[in-house]
Parts: structure tokens; sequence; C-alpha cells
DNA sequence: TTGTAAGCGTTATCAC
DNA sequence: GTGATAACGCTTACAA
């Protein structure tokens, strides 16, 4: 058996209007009713129905949550990050996994609005025009995350991924590097593909460094399998390369591997930095040196910025954030 | 601007009611009438209202599923295969993060018994007496995930723990080791500390194989630094050992990078067998051999077992998901 | 300080 | 076939 607010009025001589004024710290009662009403809600367990409250309130203290993958840890810390600060304000996040495929997209995204959460919060990939209009429609805020879009006026928070990829680059070139090669994702990926290339070619000219096509691997993704692939075409086109950037932790781990099967020290014959600091970059032997995002708390600010968006429906801005060298063992100074 | 059913009703010049049927797929209606509903809808671009519907059905179509932690690849493969299944049944999930916090965890009950959620998917952790008795006051289904419990009639589903830890350890056997050292979790964890030392110990005797307390590391947790110091604790008692069965992949890297610094050569002079098959298994160097869990079906399985309780209520039995090696590369035969 | 009643957007039970 | 209308459990004017 569940109770209504009915049951709490009943049991406690009073009328329902009452018992919501208590139990929503309102005004407009004496001190003794309201004893009264919270020993009936004590005694009956009467927990209030959020399905009606959001009837009637237009806010159901749910946002959602859209992700093309789910099981990385780079998602996951982000979603961390994004559940801490939704609880914390009071609400639930609920999680779509998209697979960054359009159709099932556009699946959540209605079942989303159906729902009538109050904000999405949208990750990690591009926001398609669809995408855009339909949540435009649907009239709720929306904040980008780990992504960005130049097409509309929607805040998002990521770092610089040109910035981040320079100072990795720049870090390897500080070491006494001058033969660095590139592990990249897809080039045509204009959020986290071309410009961590960009990133490393300005580094390279900024050193007065050659750049060299040779030295550039364009993978379709960032996964562990595109980086071992990648190393042994990379080491086969620029064999006197003695350090690696490459564009995700998974991609440095995977050339790792790769550097190990081939029997090539990391990093004493071969330094390669990662991007992203995610836990598997400290488990690797050796540990991974990488350009770290705060993954857990840009989740957090995402949400907060949602929640922000939400009590004052106000413009707001993006946000960088700060990404810096986690220093571990598989970069080392090139000898001279 | 978001439209109602009654601006559908308006629009197409037939009752509320008529809608409804409509769009519920009832009966009841002349086709005319059908058409001439669904162009209103289509025109103003109606969707229906989840909250309102869920307030007089009394479904929300909504699962709650806690996870003690979100951060690790083991908990996001689980709620990979949960949120598959339980978009494709039609409803969503929304995620708890408990931190194995008592006080946390039950916050977050009452938060999902308010938004009267459909069912709910407890993960990874020891199901307390309160939580039970909370749970059964919301009369949901509940299903256990990756835990079980002796004291209620909770179905769940999960591999068999020490089945599994006693196929590792057997796996050793067989490979031509017999000085099998063990780094397990917490041994007062009934749930997967416990039953995989059992496990351990099992197989050892069964091939007539010492049991050594020397041996044995407890940890207080599953992770990559426990593994880093429980390799070197456990060789300064047992040198003489030739293989180890990790609890886990984390405490199984954590042992292999010990490995690795302390100039042990996996799996030439130290075979090291881990457990879970995470995706960072195949990450190691060398990659990890391990007792793999089905991690996403068991997701999958978790939630279609809910579902079915929820749309018969009939008892439903538990499932001890199937476990298998998957050989990798970090245990080699003995030589003799 | 308290209660009555309308309404949130649906579904479902009646009549017609 | 179709349409009023009463729920569902709550919040919030408006009265008293």
């Amino acid at each position: 058996m569940t109770f209504t607010i009915k049951d709490v009025a009943k049991l406690a001589n009073v009328s329902i209007a009452t018992v919501s004024r208590i139990i929503n710290n309102q005004t407009g009662y004496s001190e003794k009713t309201k004893k009264k009403v919270l020993e009936a809600i004590e005694e009956l367990g009467y927990e209030p129905n959020a399905v009606a409250r959001g009837l009637i309130n237009k806010r159901t203290h749910t946002i959602g949550v859209l992700f093309p993958k789910l099981s990385s840890t780079l998602v996951t810390d982000l979603l961390s990050g994004i559940e801490k600060a939704t609880h914390d304000a009071g609400s639930s996040v609920i999680v779509c996994h998209t697979e960054s495929n359009g159709e099932k997209t556009m699946k959540y995204l209605q079942l989303l609005n159906e729902k009538r959460i109050d904000g999405i919060i949208f990750t990690s990939a591009p926001l398609l025009e669809e995408y855009y209009q339909y949540i435009k429609k649907m009239n709720v805020p929306m904040v980008l995350l780990s992504t960005e879009t130049y097409a509309h006026p929607v805040p998002y928070v990521k770092v610089n991924d040109r910035h981040a990829a320079y100072t990795a680059t720049q870090f390897l070139i500080n070491k006494g590097h001058e033969k660095i090669g590139m592990i990249s994702g897809n080039k045509d990926d204009i959020i986290s593909g071309k410009p961590r290339i960009d990133g490393y070619i300005s580094a390279l000219q900024d050193h007065n460094l050659p750049i060299d096509e040779k030295k550039i691997i364009y993978n379709r993704g960032f996964s562990f399998y595109d980086g071992m692939d990648s190393l042994k075409t990379l080491l086969k086109q620029a064999p006197d390369l003695t350090a690696v950037f490459a564009a995700s932790d998974e991609l440095a781990i995977g050339a790792i591997s790769s550097a190990y099967q081939l029997g090539i020290k990391v990093p004493d014959e071969l330094s390669i930095i990662g991007y992203d600091n995610l836990s598997i970059a400290e488990m690797s032997v050796p540990p991974l040196t990488t350009v770290a995002q705060p993954l857990t708390e840009m989740g957090e600010m995402a949400a907060n910025m949602l929640f922000e968006m939400l009590n004052s429906d106000k413009l707001i801005e993006s946000r960088i954030m700060p990404h810096k060298i986690v220093e571990r063992k598989s970069v080392r100074d090139k000898e001279v």
C-alpha cells in the first residue's frame, strides 16, 4: 500500500492543502498542525508522488544525458561527474546510449521529450542540425560536453583540443625530441580529430621542425586497436622517430603494446605521450605520460551549467577547461 | 509551445477520448477519424506527456539502477547491457551512484520511490537488510546483478565466483604450476571476496597441492594499487611462486606493473591470471589471461528479468551465468 | 491559519 | 463509433 496526500490529510484531520503547504515548506499553518501532519506522514511512511508533482509543476527533476558509447572510462568519468552534480541538485539522470546513430539519437530525444525531462547534456559527438532543431522545439536547456557546435549558440564545456595537443607536442620537443610522429583520430572529425592534428602541426612549426605527412597516421577512431596498427605503419613510414603523440590514451596504449611486440623499448627507444588521462593511463606498463582532461570536473560543470540555465534561463558562457601534462614513465629525454 | 491531447482533439474536431484511443492503438473509431487525428498530431508535432500517463497508469517506464561506483569498466559494461535491454523494452534507466554508502543508498531509494520507478536493479554490492525492507515497501520488483543475498528471495544474475576462481586456479595447475599464489579481495566480502578464495583453495586441494597462508594476500578492495602492493608482499612471503591468481583484472594488472618494476618477466618468470575480462585486460602488456564474466549479457539478462517480473509478477529463477577462460599472454607453461 | 476547488494531461468508464 | 466525465496525486489561487 502506498499512501497519498489525502491519507495524510485524513489521518491528521486537516485538508490536503495544508499538508501540501507543510511538505513544501511554505507558510500559513500553525506549529501545532505542522507537528500533527508530520506525525501522520511519519506514521504512514508517506512519500510524495513525484510524477503528480511533475505534472503540475512542469519540472520532473530529471535530466537526460546522451552518450555515443557507454563502455569506456572516458565517458564514465564524465558520467560520474554529471551524476554527482545532478544528484546534489536534487535531480536524477537518465542515460541514453546513442551509438552515434542518428536514428537512435532521434528516438532517444523523442523519449526524453515525452518524459518531459528538464534539460539535456549532449556529449562527445557532433550535434547534428536535426538534433539541434528537435531539442530547440523541446524547449529545454542543453549543454554540450566534450564537444561543441559552431552553427548554433549552445554553451559547451570542453578543453581546447588544439591547445592541449600543442602542449603535448611541445612537451616532447622540450624533452629534446625532433622527430616526432603523431597517431591521430579521424581528420574529418572537426571536434576532436582535426584540432589535435592542428595543434601537433602548430607546435612543430613554432619550433621550426619540419612537417612530414609520413609522420602522421590517420585513423577512423581512437581505439586501442587503431593504436596498435598505427604504430606499425608509422614506424614503417618513418623509422627514425624518437617520439610519438597519440591523440587518445587508448591509441597510446595500443602503440605501447605494438612497441612491446616489435621489441621496441618505451621510453628508452621511443617516447609516447597520450591524451585524456583515463584510469588506464596509470595502469599501463610503463605508466603513460599524457595530457589530462579533468573529465569528472567537466561532467560536474556541465550539469551545474544546465541547472543554472534551468533556474534563470539567462544565457550562459561556455567553459574551456584547463588541461595539463601528467608526467609518468612513457616519455624520456632524448639523448644528445 | 508544447501541445496536449486537447489541442489535437480540437484541431481534428473529435473528443480527447477518441484521440486517446487512437494513440493507444485501441479499437472504437473509424478509419476516417483515425486519419484525421493522425494528421492533426502530425501537424502539431504532438507528443504524449509521459508524466500524465505515468500518473494514471502507475507505470513510469523507468527503472533505477544502483551502482557502488561508476568509473570502472566493470560497472559500465553492466550498465551498457542494462541500458540496451531497457531501451529495447521501451523504458529508460536512471543511474544512481551510491559509493557503497548506506545513507546515500537510502536517499537514492527514496528518490526512486518518489519518482515511482517501475523496478530496481541493484548491482555489485551487498543488499543490506535496510535496503531490502525499503524496497519491499516500495512494492516494485528488484533483481540483483553481480551480487546475491541469502537472507531473502531476491532473484539474481551473476557467475559462480567460487567455481570461476576454481577454474582459474585449475587452469594454472593444468599448465604445470604447483606453487601458486593468490591476490585476493576482502575475505570478509561474502559475495566476491570469500568465494574466490574458497575456489582457489578447493582447486589446490583437489589436485593435492598444499595450502599455505603465506601464499595468499588479502586486500581491502580489488584495485590496481592493491594489486601493485600485493605482489611485492606476496613475493616477499613466498619467493618461489611461479604463478598467481588475482581476484580481479585490476589486481592482476597492478601485479603485472609491480613485476615490471621488480624486473620480473611476465609470463616467463611469473604467470598471472586475472578475473573479469575487462577491456583493460586486452590492453595490458602482456595481454592478460583471465576468467571472463559476460558482463554486458549479465546486464541485459538482469533487465529482461526485471521486465518479466513487471509483466507477470510471478516468481522468477536466478541465473548463474557461464564463465570462461580467455587465454592471452600472461600465463605460460611451467617448464619441467 | 485553514479549506475548497480548479487544473496539470492523460486514461477509462460510462452513456449515447 | 464517439463523447462527457471522473479519476490519478498533487499545487495553488481564492475564500473563509
